[in-house]
DNA sequence: GTACTTGCAAATATTTTGCAGTTAC
DNA sequence: GTAACTGCAAAATATTTGCAAGTAC
């Protein structure tokens, strides 16, 4: 939050209530929202907020580095409060999405730029599988659908 | 294309100058266009195939897995008819996709796997950088521009 | 006080759907 | 002949934009 006020701040861009609220949910969410989420978790404390101003506020959000909008295969962009670029991990049967820590794959970056004559400034992982909830969720109605 | 004609054979799906077409198209692309692009190239031959058609198309494509659906931050989907998942690079000047060989990143899945209880299935890999003409475009503009 | 921001409504873009007419087989 | 497919138009979904009213500073 601090770096948020900060942010905005050295930007002369205002703090509004919505800003701070919209930042709050993405960032004390595990899960990376879309706009429909963040926006439905605004809805009982700012009833009359609009769609528009969380799209607003998120493209400066993005702008300003204090997000990062990620994209996994899903015709909705997702936001996450961690800017750095760092691998994803979807449950395609839940839809959650998590982060995973970049220290597994080292020097993947520079592997490309010495195989490609690419400059390479970002890189997006994402891995989809299945979570170890609904895995057994799978296994238990195998069960039960098999009998 | 014979791979797409036995395919829909096997599935009972009719073969159509549209699906030739259109699956033509993907395969012949180096670059992974999107619906609009599919499109427009449909169009001096086709003048009047219809956006669905091509929709519906690529979705059958898909689900018979001659396709893969990729998407690398925007907000449509590109088709690679190349449909094992491998690694892609985007140049986000010109925005053209390319493929990378998968061997240069091995066993991903395997590290992730045993760093998460996670069963996965699928992983997309997509690095985002300034290409080669790109580049020397940039470099020349920025001399023009600093004289 | 004013420049920035919000919220609404309308616009735009992408994709999906329903259905009547057409076509591959 | 018939089930599958196409093309059109309308709907659904996601996002952007213009602008009058409101608010942070």
């Amino acid at each position: 939050m601090k770096n948020l006020v900060k942010t905005l701040k050295s930007k002369k861009c205002k703090i509004t209530p919505q800003r701070l609220a919209i930042y709050n949910i993405i960032k004390n969410s595990h899960d990376h929202l879309n706009v429909d989420a963040i926006y439905k978790k605004l809805a009982s404390d700012y009833p009359t907020i609009s769609l528009a101003t969380v799209y607003k506020s998120l493209e400066l959000f993005a702008q300003l580095g204090l997000v990062q909008v990620i994209n996994v295969g899903e015709n909705s962009f997702r936001y996450d409060a961690n800017p750095k670029s760092h691998p994803h991990l979807v449950c395609t049967s839940c839809l959650t999405v998590l982060d995973l820590d970049e220290t597994l794959f080292p020097s993947l970056t520079s592997s490309v730029e010495s195989s490609t004559k690419y400059k390479i400034t970002r890189q997006q992982l994402c891995f989809f599988g299945i979570c170890p909830d609904c895995l057994e969720l799978e296994s238990s109605s195998t069960l039960t659908t098999s009998s």
